[in-house]
DNA sequence: CCTTTTAGGAAACATTCGTTTCCAAATCAA
DNA sequence: TTGATTTGGAAACGAATGTTTCCTAAAAGG
């Protein structure tokens, strides 16, 4: 199922829910009509439940990466390396299904939405939440504001991610990110 | 002619191509159906001209933003400050139909994907020419990569957009376009 | 090996959407 | 005022899409 989900993940993220149809899903997933149908009440029903899997996937990776560093600045730098290297080459061009589904909110149900900003704000707070801990640790600037730095921040993240849709290679984004450190130094 | 495509730019943004139904375009541009065949050959003629519109106002209003200052710095921060205004509140919301339209940038043909990748790198370009402007007139450290520290701002104003589709205020906007002033402070 | 269960997948159906056709109403020009 | 032109807008049509139904084939279990 996981598997399933993984390959629709890759239709919903690049078309979009309404750019992408039960026939490119059904094909993407490798399911017959009637086994999609027994599997999920409806479309929408796909998208939810590739949308909580693949922020659940994501977050998880993304915890990984950050709990491998120990200062608050390393666990930032690691942060956006991680977001660099998912809007480079092929992944990047694929893109990211929270963002693709943030420039669509306006037609997804409020469940679907919820679930979307919850998404981003998970994001945007970790990342506040990083710069306190640097700024607790010393490694970076006391003085920053926390709040419009990860704002600032955030944008530069979720900036990767459209960019990515045009394809951009992995040493550029790695550079964008390394210079939005900037943002902290 | 001009305010009907205002109208679908308006739809086109907030939905996507696909998530925009005639019946929706045709309301908000108040033409019969008659009448919009008669302007516009298809679906798809009808987002080119608006894209094409809005691709052109929005490239007006920048140099106008631009040409007003003086110094490289200036004009940076003034484009910044365009682009925190145009994501924030209401208009923010709305979205941009260049951002919207990259995400959905797999499901568009050739012609219309090409008007997109050009406008995003008008507008990449125009960043770094004004870094380089800041570096000869000295209002901008000439140590700076421009070709950099310009992917790292085009990321911040993607991101304006793709964050302001979920709500946010000009003051944080605003605060977030002079915090991303630290890319080439 | 046989029975039960599950999946494949085509066909049918319903709905939505995009486009064409057609005619009445409105507008414009002489 | 009349004739010509344009627009409104409903209906029809064709296509695409999402969903349901149904039956065969494959797989699983006893």
């Amino acid at each position: 199922m996981d598997t399933a989900l993984s390959k629709a993940l890759v239709v919903f993220s690049e078309r979009g829910y309404h750019g992408a149809s039960l026939a490119e899903l059904r094909a993407a997933m490798k399911l017959a009509t009637g086994s999609l149908y027994k599997a999920f009440a409806d479309k929408r029903a796909i998208f939810l439940a590739t949308l909580d899997h693949y922020i659940a996937r994501r977050d998880r990776q993304l915890r990984e990466r950050v709990d491998a560093q120990h200062s608050g600045r390393d666990k930032l730098e690691a942060l956006l390396q991680f977001y660099a290297e998912s809007a480079s080459d092929s992944e990047g061009r694929r893109g990211c299904l929270v963002v693709t589904s943030a420039t669509e909110l306006a037609t997804l149900d409020a469940e679907a939405a919820a679930k979307v900003r919850a998404a981003l704000r998970r994001v945007e707070t970790l990342l506040r939440d990083l710069i306190r801990l640097g700024q607790a640790d010393g490694s970076i600037r006391a003085e920053l504001d926390a709040e419009i730095v990860a704002g600032a921040l955030f944008c530069v993240i979720q900036g990767l991610r459209v960019v990515g849709k045009t394809g951009r290679a992995k040493r550029e984004m790695t550079s964008v990110a390394k210079q939005a450190a900037a943002l902290f130094a």
